[in-house]
RNA sequence: GGGCCUGUAGCUCAGGUGGCUAGAGCGCACCCCUGAUAAGGGUGAGGUCGUAAGUUCAACUCUUACCAGGCCCA
């Protein structure tokens, strides 16, 4: 310790040369002490012999009789409550969630929310597949916090959760439990498994989100597979469809030739192939010397490498990277354009004899160049693209639109034509106004069969370089483990450019309320270079793309009034109908083609992207079906929604409704281990709610979500739930210890006006006003972890460190009934019932159980989750503005207060005291303190907790402390230092106080 | 590899527009109490503010690079 702390602290303690204790060596203190206690620890009295009992009636002074053998403890007003210490969570959950089901508290809620303002946080739907892990926990949770906290805050804020259930990854579950059996059903049968695997799960997911105390309308969930979604869903596309958003378009996917269906990324395996790699030239049409000026007149070519040779007649540009240096390299009178960091290897491989390099430039240098395809009549141009490497190859990549994502990507860029001359069979054919025709050795021959027809086609033209079989890993289907392909095929858009939608979602993105802010510039950046949505799959588990198409001349029905009528169908039935009924069913009765006339119709088979299911969530509950208004006003998902939900209904929103469904949208951070790592299998790291919950109740992972700042990535480990094991029961002894305190105690017969409190009363009132004004505001802006926070430190530093240590001797040893007592229970239920309630939404839990432990003013409501949050004027309502002034003055005693503390410690630390009523505390002090001592020289002793406290103005410095030994005899009831025990002859151990606060325990027998 | 984000004591969090010895609670250590008792109280020790440069009279706060981690893409 420096010696300028030293100077800080207490002063050095003084011994009273008057209390002989103080000359004794410390150890002997401490013995004597002892042995003077244990003289006086059960008293047995005996009173009746001295004190005849008088007659009662007028005129006779009333003498009470005490007991022959009186147990002075059974006078100390002890706490009593069932408000049990140890919470016992996994009984008292589930016995709540019982309760408030049978009571229906949630309609509750609602009736008595009726006619509030409106606050309505639209739940993006979890997947129905798998078990809720810890990243659902934290997200419904923190929605509970918001729905419950905005109720209490005086909203009308019902909660329709719901789930997301169509898809592939269900369909592929099914598939893999259904087997072989498949191959005998129908889609309709198919789709029935599915409904009820996705059901299954959501019954699952449903019982656990309740168990985690999460309020909302259970009964009701929105399923996007229910008939009246699916029609929704159907609706919504068919709007698209008729305000011209849809064009149908080429895209590529993962093909399987053999089972001729598109495969999604996850139904592809990779597995290792054998491929013939080419090297190919591509001449330079374009001026060379745009490149580089060194190049003029030479004749140049672009080269390539690639493993698909079949591709190659579908190539449409050559791509380069942006940033990566090229050469032109010079090798018997040709030019080749090769990365420069490749262009040795390259040479190598092809061969080329002597090669020189003529100049270096960067890829962007060749954006814009033309080269001419090897053997089809079409230019290839020269494009730019980040997704170029350097691993293989030349550093220029074949780019065949049709038969690559990446392709395809630059083909949307660039505005080349998707072309696939590959049909579903994988055989080469001539597509319709196609540039530039194909050989006719390729017509008809499959893929495999085209690689050495194509590479025989460059050998002749002379622009194969050079050829190498290569063994890489290569997707095959998974069901039939064939090699797949990239194929070109047909899929629905909705045009990002149509109706200005893209330029319009992204006026609608600035105007939302983002939160944090950064999500605004990440999901804008999305939005703006997003390319057109593709709404369509190739799949079953789904809404079908409402369509029909005449049989004879392909024309397609899209009129709205004819496909509504299927829709309606919908609406009644579910999508299944799409699958069990014909074309000729399902349309209304005699339509015809406008194209040809004819009416014969075969309906689309593709179905809508799940992302449009869910993006179209706000329709379908934003709706007069749900009593609900549209737009809502929060989203709050994690944040890879920017790219999933918050994405797919702002597009909806935007298209079909002109804004954005929702006015703010908040993201919550993703959950991860101990050390800040993501939760995964692999790594061994993931935590199971289940097991949590089991282990230490759902409310502790609540107290979880309340603790952190969730906006950002949020930890979980076992310190930090053993940190909040230990506040969780802070927490509960802080309400344990007033509710023990006011077992007595009825507010509407025993309060205490609030202008005849003591002091110290109304300061905790004033304490306690501020804490709900900090917290209402906090709430008010999800700021959760600072309610928490300043609930917990009010808890342990303002009650438990301060007031209620205090408080105890009052409380304990005043007459039940006495002025004093009742004061401070008047102030302990008012900070009581606020702390409740300030919980409620957060430890839901026990905040309900305390609820029923606390006697509450008639026609209070009877769950906490009715109540409103306490106001901070309510809780100090009836404290005169004149007395709010004095809470300074408190401020100013508390500090003097950590003064005392610190002095009596050293005290205790030198064996001179033990507790602190042993102590006599002598202050001294000058300036304006002195006054302020005096002021409240009564209370001070109360406030240090110590026997007597005495007071002088000689102090040099500020405030100085010496500490001495109480002078006196203990009382034993009260257990401090007086000399005025024995004061009443029948209790000859007590102190005059305690004596009179005896006298309240036995009846008046003049009565 | 690209876009966005995070990194203050063992833990969870505070630290407007750069400015006194960087705060809180918990935990920890030591002590006290035994009438909140598988409770309660006191005192104290913990941080070169991810790392390294730079701008500045002055940086936890601004810039750059790097490291570690996260989400989404590729």
């Amino acid at each position: 310790m420096s010696p300028a702390r030293r100077s800080c602290a207490a002063l050095p303690v003084e011994r009273n040369p008057a209390n002989g204790a103080s000359r004794a060596p410390a150890r002997n203190r401490s013995r004597r002490l002892k042995s003077c206690e244990s003289m006086t620890i059960v008293m047995l009295l005996r009173r009746g012999k001295v004190c005849k009992p008088a007659p009662a009636g007028p005129g006779f002074v009333t003498i009470k009789r005490y007991p022959d053998r009186m147990d002075l403890k059974k006078t100390v007003n002890l706490p009593k409550t069932d408000f049990s210490m140890k919470a016992n969570l996994g009984q008292l959950e589930p016995r709540l969630l019982e309760h408030w089901q049978q009571t229906g508290l949630y309609q509750k809620i609602r009736a008595s929310s009726a006619g509030r303002p409106r606050y309505v946080l639209h739940d993006g739907p979890p997947y129905a597949n798998g078990n809720i892990h810890l990243g659902h926990v934290f997200n419904k949770t923190l929605k509970d916090f918001i729905v419950k906290s905005k109720t209490m805050a005086g909203f009308d804020s019902p909660y329709v959760p719901g789930w997301d259930c169509h898809g592939l990854p269900i369909e592929i579950k099914v598939d893999s439990e259904l087997g072989s059996k498949k191959a005998q059903m129908t889609a309709a049968q198919i789709r029935k498994a599915c409904r009820a695997y996705a059901q299954k799960y959501v019954d699952l997911q449903k019982k656990d989100f309740i168990r985690l105390g999460v309020f909302g309308d259970w009964e009701h969930p929105y399923l996007t597979m229910s008939p009246r979604y699916q029609a929704v869903i159907a609706r919504a596309f068919v709007d698209f469809l008729d305000q011209g958003y849809v064009y149908k378009g080429l895209k590529p996917v993962h093909w399987c030739m053999q089972c001729r269906t598109a495969l999604a990324e996850a139904e592809v395996e990779y597995e290792n192939h054998s491929s013939p790699s080419i090297w190919v030239r591509f001449p330079l049409t374009s001026e060379p010397e745009a490149i580089d000026p060194l190049l003029k007149g030479k004749k140049v070519y672009g080269v390539i490498w690639t493993t698909t040779p079949w591709t190659i007649p579908a190539n449409m540009a050559i791509a380069y990277h942006p940033q990566f240096e090229y050469s032109a390299v010079a090798a018997a009178g040709d030019v080749y354009i090769v990365a420069s960091e490749l262009a040795k290897a390259t040479g190598d491989l092809c061969g080329w004899v002597e090669p020189k390099e003529l100049a270096r430039f960067a890829g962007s240098k060749v954006e814009g160049a033309v080269f001419r395809h090897p053997f089809v009549e079409r230019d290839s141009g020269g494009i730019l693209a980040d997704h170029v490497t350097l691993e293989q190859g030349t550093g220029a990549v074949h780019t065949a639109p049709g038969h690559g994502h990446e392709d395809y990507m630059s083909g949307v860029q660039y505005g080349i034509d998707i072309y696939c001359p590959v049909d579903g069979a994988g055989r080469m054919y001539h597509v319709e106004n196609a540039k530039g025709r194909l050989p006719e050795t390729l017509i008809g021959k499959t893929v495999w069969e085209a690689n050495p027809l194509v590479t025989g086609l460059l050998r002749e033209q002379g622009h194969l370089l050079a050829e190498k079989r290569i063994d890489h890993s290569y997707p095959h289907c998974w069901r039939c483990h064939k090699p797949t392909i990239f194929r070109g095929t047909e899929q629905w858009f909705i045009g990002m450019e149509r109706n200005g939608l893209r330029e319009r979602t992204l006026e609608a993105i600035r105007k939302i309320k983002w939160m944090p802010g950064w999500g605004e510039e990440r999901i804008y950046n999305m939005i703006a270079t997003r390319p057109d949505w593709c709404i369509s799959r190739q799949r079953i588990w789904g809404v079908p793309i409402v369509v029909f198409s005449c049989t004879g001349c392909k024309h397609r029905v899209e009129e709205k009034k004819i496909l509504d009528h299927v829709v309606d169908q919908f609406a009644e039935h579910s999508a299944d109908v799409w699958y069990e009924k014909s074309a000729d069913e399902l349309l209304p009765a005699g339509v015809k083609c406008a194209n040809c006339g004819g009416a014969e119709f075969e309906k689309e088979k593709d179905i809508l992207d799940v992302w449009f299911d869910s993006g179209s969530s706000h329709l379908a509950v934003l709706s007069e079906g749900y009593g609900l208004e549209w737009p809502s006003e929060i989203y709050l998902e994690g944040p890879d929604q920017h790219r999933g939900w918050f994405h797919s209904s702002l597009l909806v929103g935007v298209g079909l409704k002109g804004g954005s469904p929702y006015k703010e949208c908040a993201t919550n951070g993703w959950t991860l281990d101990g050390e800040g790592r993501a939760m995964s299998k692999s790594l061994g790291n993931v935590i199971e709610p289940d097991k949590i919950i089991k282990q230490h109740g759902a409310e502790l992972l609540r107290l979880w979500v309340a603790s952190v700042e969730f906006h950002e990535d949020v930890r979980l480990s076992d310190t930090i739930l053993t940190r909040l094991t230990e506040a969780y029961r802070k927490l509960r002894n802080t309400l344990r210890y007033a509710l023990g305190n006011l077992h007595d105690f009825d507010p509407s017969r025993d309060a205490v006006p609030v202008a005849e409190m003591r002091e110290i009363d109304q300061w905790i009132l004033i304490r306690c006003e501020q804490l709900v004004s900090r917290c209402r505001e906090w709430y008010g802006n999800f700021a959760f972890h600072r309610v928490y926070q300043a609930l917990y430190n009010f808890a342990t530093t303002d009650l438990s460190a301060v007031y209620f240590d205090v408080l105890k001797d009052r409380l304990y040893t005043a007459g039940p009934d006495s002025r004093a007592r009742r004061s401070a229970q008047t102030a302990l239920h008012r900070v009581h019932c606020a702390l409740v309630r300030l919980l409620a939404p957060l430890v839901s839990f026990t905040a309900e159980e305390a609820w029923q432990h606390t006697r509450l003013p008639e026609g209070s409501p009877e769950s906490v989750h009715l109540a409103q949050f306490p106001t901070p004027d309510e809780v100090t309502e009836g404290l005169p503005p004149e007395h709010r002034l004095r809470a300074a003055s408190w401020e100013r005693l508390m500090q003097v207060r950590d003064t005392v503390l610190k002095s009596l410690e050293i005290a205790r630390q030198e064996k001179f005291i033990g507790a602190p009523l042993e102590a006599l505390v002598h202050l001294r002090a000058n300036g304006d303190l002195l006054p302020l001592l005096r002021q409240y020289e009564a209370e001070l002793p109360a406030l240090f907790i110590v026997s007597e406290v005495s007071l002088d103005g000689h102090a040099e410095t500020n405030l100085g402390v010496h500490v001495e030994r109480a002078t006196g005899v203990k009382c034993e009831r009260c257990w401090k230092y007086t000399h005025d025990i024995g004061s009443d002859p029948r209790l000859p151990t007590v102190c005059k106080p305690c004596a009179e606060a005896v006298e309240s325990f036995f009846p008046d027998q003049t009565a």
